[in-house]
DNA sequence: GGGCGAATGATACAATATAACTTTGGGCCT
DNA sequence: AGGCCCAAAGTTATATTGTATCATTCGCCC
């Protein structure tokens, strides 16, 4: 059912200089890579789950579970919050996607199915949220955790503020 | 008004081998603190922002909006949610509180006053958070940020787990 | 063809947060 | 004293985000 999408609505980061973003093949890569690691996990990838996928996917900026719920109801009627939720909370736990949680908002994840810590900048201009993965950064983490005797399971780091290209 | 309070309803962070925490001294001197840095600044700490002041600091578990508005509304019949979150809000503006993202939730900033950013080890079973100043972590952020052309205004670091006393 | 379990449908509601307008009360000016 | 201003708080209503719970569907396996 992957049919062909209107030009994606949002564009993706990109800096001066460097070439425009292809959403559309953005898109296209996550939801490929998801297929591929929810039939390696043997777990369902649904119409419905990947429906919602490709609409967090949409653009860079993290997206509200109701605007997930506006978006998906125009094509399934049957939407209601725990249709959206449930959805959303199969896509964290496959590792698919994020929740921002200085926004409550939820953002395609450009790194699933590689072991790795999410980092966020989020642009309070641009609205876009690009996900780091930032070795040394996790390394400090983890050690300022190890100092205080602390057994991490989840971290959530959100750096707020302007991106080079809303800055500059 | 410092009415003396009932022996605090929660106890603080503290390790094997460590004295009890004397979470009443804790709360008074942050309120100290508060007065003296309200004073300094011109600004009003008035009793009821202090009553919720108060309120927040009676554990150092994180508290919800509205788990301080049903404690204020005991001796303040006229509480509703704006009234706590106008309160929360100027808590925050003057840095004498601080929100914790994952959880809504609210929690009294141990370092008032002084400049520091702030990060967290949240304990998924005893509920505390722990505010930590960690300046190569924080240093690791800039830098991760720096290296992104990212400009920082507001960083979130919230690091759950399990805290060295409930893990031990 | 019956039973099981995962996914979804459907209804209701809980929890968190804000908008917008009104009232109060203290400082200050004349 | 009287009037003005402004910050704070009161008041009502509503917006936004998230869950609980039970019913239904559907593929799979025996």
């Amino acid at each position: 059912m992957a049919e062909p999408r209107k030009s994606a609505q949002q564009a993706g980061p990109r800096r001066a200089g460097e070439k425009p973003h292809d959403h559309d093949a953005c898109i296209d890569t996550a939801i490929a890579r998801a297929r591929t690691l929810c039939d390696e996990r043997a777990v369902q990838l649904t119409p419905l789950r990947e429906k919602v996928l490709q609409i967090v996917w949409r653009s860079h900026k993290p997206v509200g579970a109701y605007q997930v719920l506006d978006e998906l109801a125009r094509t399934h009627k049957a939407a209601r919050p725990p249709t959206v939720y449930r959805a959303l909370d199969f896509l964290i736990a496959e590792g698919l996607i994020h929740k921002i949680e200085s926004l409550n908002a939820y953002l395609g994840c450009g790194e699933a199915g590689v072991a790795h810590t999410s980092q966020f900048l989020i642009c309070r201009a641009c609205g876009t949220a690009e996900e780091i993965v930032d070795p040394k950064l996790d390394q400090a983490l983890d050690a300022a955790a190890k100092r205080a005797r602390f057994t991490v399971e989840r971290k959530v780091v959100e750096i707020a503020g302007l991106c080079g290209r809303c800055a500059g």
